[in-house]
RNA sequence: GCCCCGGUAGCUCAGGGGAUAGAGCGACUGCCUCCUAAGCAGUAGGUCCCGCGUUCGAUUCGCGGCCGGGGUACCA
């Protein structure tokens, strides 16, 4: 397809010039060659407007497209196909056969690298997300962060990129220690094995205990503080529970990890970090970039960037948010070098990473500019914010499991349990695609509104319609094998003459484009709609088409192979979605 | 106050300088003796927040409003 496009912007800007040379004008007008896609399929495939050369040649657009037209017919050969005038617009017609007979056979051949490209040949890339506290399990902005993260991983990878996924817990602070003072209270030796509840929902719960509990004891909070002065102080007993109870929640929050398909090359842990960053505060204070208040605290002028300034270290020597992620990317590109570090975190803290980055810049690390927050908006309730002092947050487990409750049901009431073997595995699958396509499809830069019971819903625009899609084609395939309808090596492609044939060949061969720019907009959500069209241009052929019923032989043979062509990009790009294939529901 | 993001169908969201602006849900209507009806087809539903500007052309870009969200010099 691309080598199409190629081809026909030399031929029309040749033609152009010509236009242009015959009535004695400088040609130069190339840069404004456009390419577009008719609105619709029987224009064409490809279009090109003519507006922008209207002023050069001092004529209408129309009466251009017409000329340019007349040209391409003698110049184009018929393995270019044709070009003719539509208005103001060239529209070009691609060889049909041509187009199909190179790629359906490339996609079959590639099979799941098909859609692989060299965007990112040679980057190394880092990219750093979830980031979750150690004091309560993950709830639904993290499900958010996670899907984000993961799919953009993943590719980016098919982009050509190394890359290097990296999890930063924050293990350590007043947040746990307010757990643990609660379970020191309360907790009476009760562990996850002993009451059968999950690490890090045990946890949480005793976060919530303490906030309870602190509303009618007055020193409650600085009995917290002073659990975290003595776990910096290395106290054996304060330190011995902060492993105990991080180590549940680290626990409950790998399962929940496993149970979303999500993977890190590294993890980080904040304790191990957050006091390495001084060391810079000191560098920079005599580099002359940061500067230091009377009463000892270290600050950092943001003038420049037309901002405030922000403090670096407390006047006590702590340091602050901004000091550990200085440490701790400093580190960390110390540990694996990178060309480009990507954060995904909440736009919530757009502020802190453009501080961040400054700070970077002014400390002299050349690779400050190569570091990017890829920030996605707050997901929010019907009934407005998750409000974890209301209750409202919506817990990752329990979404989970609920998803896959009703996806259970579903296969019951469908009666589908022999056909799918294990209905709890896939069930859970299934949950897995209908939360994973929800969150993706909305831009991350925008908050979303997380409707519990649209996003239970399995039919329409969602993950499982995917997921489907995939069943049935991989049925299909089932028959044919049993019906012994062979893959034919010669394929006659001028029997997939029809318009929705013609439309998933188009689909197919643009699916490593999709990835590309997925790749390079950091937007794994242009994929899921690109998906959605696949499935559904898919859906609607393969219900008004016969495939392996169809009458003769080598028209049986192509359908299938593009039905087959078809199902390795749904299996290819729910992949790198993280929405788990299916060949059967 | 200042900075960032958003505003598209009743709802949730795509799209994006170019031809009649899309999908799903919801509403209504058809389609299972036929490769899985988690499906397919159709009907209804729009001042793309408002104004000005740039442009041959703006829903898309710029500026100014309005509305909503976030941030803002010691929480992370």
């Amino acid at each position: 397809m691309d080598q199409y496009q190629a081809q026909w912007s030399e031929m029309i800007a040749a033609a152009i010039d010509a236009e242009a040379g015959e009535r004695g004008i400088d040609p130069a007008a190339r840069a404004d060659l456009a390419f577009e896609t008719p609105p619709s399929a029987d224009l064409g495939d490809l279009a090109v407007p003519m507006f922008p050369f209207a002023k050069l040649l001092r004529t209408s657009p129309a009466a251009i497209a017409s000329a340019v037209a007349a040209r391409l017919a003698s110049t184009a050969g018929a393995s270019d196909g044709t070009a003719v005038a539509a208005g103001p617009y060239v529209n070009i017609r691609l060889p049909r056969a041509d187009v199909a007979a190179s790629a359906v056979p490339r996609v079959l051949a590639e099979g799941d690298v098909y859609g692989r490209n060299a965007l990112y040949d040679g980057t190394r890339i880092t990219i750093e997300f979830s980031s979750p506290n150690t004091n309560k399990p993950l709830h639904l902005g993290h499900l958010r962060n996670d899907a984000l993260g993961e799919s953009l991983s993943r590719v980016l990878a098919a982009c050509g990129a190394t890359v290097r996924s990296v999890n930063l817990v924050n293990d350590r602070g007043i947040h746990i220690c307010k757990s643990m003072l609660a379970y020191q209270e309360f907790g009476a030796g009760e562990t996850p094995e002993s009451s059968g509840v999950k690490g890090d929902r045990l946890v949480g719960d005793y976060y919530v205990k303490f906030n309870e509990w602190a509303k009618q004891t007055p020193d409650a909070e600085a009995r917290a503080r002073q659990l975290l002065v003595a776990w910096e102080a290395g106290d054996p007993d304060v330190v011995a529970l902060w492993k105990k109870m991080n180590d549940w929640v680290l626990a409950g929050i790998s399962q929940t990890y496993e149970a979303t398909g999500i993977h890190f090359d590294a993890v980080y842990f904040e304790s191990e970090t957050y006091s390495s960053g001084k060391d810079e505060i000191a560098r920079g204070i005599e580099a002359g970039v940061f500067y230091r208040e009377d009463d000892g605290s270290v600050w950092v002028d943001l003038e420049p960037i037309g901002l405030d300034r922000k403090i670096l270290l407390r006047a006590d020597g702590t340091s602050v948010y901004l000091t550990q992620d200085i440490g701790t990317v400093i580190a960390r590109y110390n540990d694996s070098p990178f060309d480009r570090m990507i954060y995904v975190v909440g736009s919530e803290q757009i502020y802190h990473f453009r501080v961040l980055f400054y700070v970077l810049e002014l400390l002299g690390y050349e690779w400050a500019g190569n570091l990017f927050h890829l920030a996605y908006g707050m997901v929010n309730l019907p009934e407005g914010k998750m409000k974890s002092r209301e209750g409202t947050v919506v817990d990752a487990d329990d979404l989970i499991a609920e998803l896959t409750e009703l996806a259970a049901a579903e296969i019951r009431a469908k009666e589908r349990e022999s056909a799918v073997e294990n209905v709890d595995e896939t069930a859970h699958k299934i949950a897995i695609g209908a939360l994973h396509y929800y969150l993706l499809q909305v831009g991350a830069n925008k908050d979303m509104i997380f409707n519990p019971r649209e996003s239970l819903s399995f039919t329409g625009n969602t993950g499982p319609y995917l997921q489907y899609m995939c069943a049935r084609v991989n049925s299909m395939i089932r028959k044919a094998a049993d019906r012994r309808i062979e893959l034919d090596s010669h394929i006659d492609f001028n029997v997939l003459d029809m318009a929705e044939e013609w439309e998933l060949v188009k689909l197919v061969a643009r699916y490593p484009a999709t990835v590309e720019a997925a790749g390079r907009d950091y937007a794994p959500g242009l994929l899921a709609g690109y998906l959605y069209d696949v499935a559904k241009a898919f859906s609607q052929y393969y219900h008004d088409v016969p495939i392996i019923t169809a009458p003769s032989t080598s028209v049986r043979t192509a359908r299938l192979a593009l039905s087959r062509a078809v199902l390795q990009v749904l299996r290819n790009g729910l992949d790198l979605l993280n929405i788990p294939y299916l060949d059967a529901m």
